[in-house]
DNA sequence: ATTCTTTTTATATCACGATATAATTTTATC
DNA sequence: GATAAAATTATATCGTGATATAAAAAGAAT
């Protein structure tokens, strides 16, 4: 599946160039915490001409994605460097910790980042199949669900957890509620799997 | 609650040209099929002064916004004249139908403006009021669901439909799937909290 | 080394969103 | 009706994202 022909010099200054602006990117929304830094700001940031941020991603918004992106690659990596024990169940809700615990790091930064992804765009954003790998990861090869439940279980993760980020964004929800609310519900979607001892428990939590 | 005093004419003028800047945007969206209409175009088509919408709504996303909060409206506005029966699940579930088929009128209208919904703004966009009480207008006064559900599971309808909304926006949902696509994440939620027989039934429906 | 191709750059230009200002019109009060 | 207050307007201006163009630099191929 994975391609391993030895990149090019060229393919790999490429990714490099691509690499130096997405770091700059983060820089002026960390100092800014928001996305109001100008395309000219940016191209000084990182150190390369006015234009190459535009040949490389097309558009700003296009950079903001492709740090979406980043983002839920920094969560699967620590969901798998912490490795958390238990079933499924304990499984998902680690993830929604880690995943809340990393937005709040740095919270403006991440709401501009994120929020990108909401915009309509000419072609699919390509996160929903990423997102929905990461809630995967979370279910992968875990006992204490019913039925097959997992491959439709963890788009409707993906789902709520993104609901929760949308109106988070939008300020509806403070940053002191954020992991609280994402915990809530994905305990909610996991309700109708559990056994019945299980569903005592979790309701309990809500 | 709400306020029975006479409004000044002052203040009906105001609506209505609040109303009139709208309703030229939404004419503008039908016709461009994205949010890239200019502010002159707006004021123009509008028939207003290129400061007016600005100085009634502050800013282009402020306009999109209020077009946001009259979706909602025309959603419940729908749901209350359809009356739909049967308890709270079967209420739930034509919500969600309700407020697809609406959405799939005008595909790239909507989407463009409930897209205008994920953006970190100055200020809470006070959606998630308006869009939990949807939901809860879904479920209220009615029998199936289990403990006091009514008021958590709101919220998380609200979350779980704005999460799929952010996905269809983006286009890795497409208009045909949108209507299931909701149906279900509304049937994953609501598996919790009704009794043995109409689980089994609801799993089924996934 | 020299050529050829691709990429990056500087520069100019465009329409846009937003704001400030002052003139004008509209509404409320006497 | 006259006057004060408030809202709306036209106009000018600013920095922005995005694009086009041609020059310069970098890499690949012979």
């Amino acid at each position: 599946m994975t391609d391993h022909t030895p990149p090019s010099l060229r393919e790999r200054n490429r990714q490099l160039a691509r690499n130096v602006v997405l770091d700059a990117a983060e820089r002026l929304l960390r100092v800014d915490g928001s996305i109001d830094f100008s395309m000219r700001a940016l191209a000084a940031e990182a150190g390369v001409g006015f234009a190459t941020p535009f040949n490389h991603f097309g558009s700003k918004n296009a950079i903001m994605q492709a740090l979406s992106a980043r983002v839920i690659d920094r969560m699967a990596e620590r969901f798998r460097a912490e490795a958390p024990a238990g079933d499924a169940v304990d499984r998902v809700l680690a993830m929604t910790r880690i995943a809340a615990a990393l937005l709040l790091e740095q919270p403006e930064v991440y709401k501009a980042v994120v929020g990108s992804l909401g915009v309509a765009g000419p072609s699919p954003s390509a996160v929903m199949p990423k997102s929905r790998s990461l809630w995967a990861l979370a279910l992968a090869e875990t006992a204490g669900l019913a039925g097959d439940a997992r491959t439709t279980l963890a788009s409707h993760l993906a789902f709520g957890f993104r609901g929760c980020l949308s109106f988070w964004i939008a300020g509806d929800i403070g940053d002191d509620d954020l992991t609280e609310t994402v915990r809530a519900n994905a305990t909610v979607c996991l309700l109708g799997f559990v056994d019945t001892a299980r569903r005592e428990e979790l309701l309990a939590s809500l």
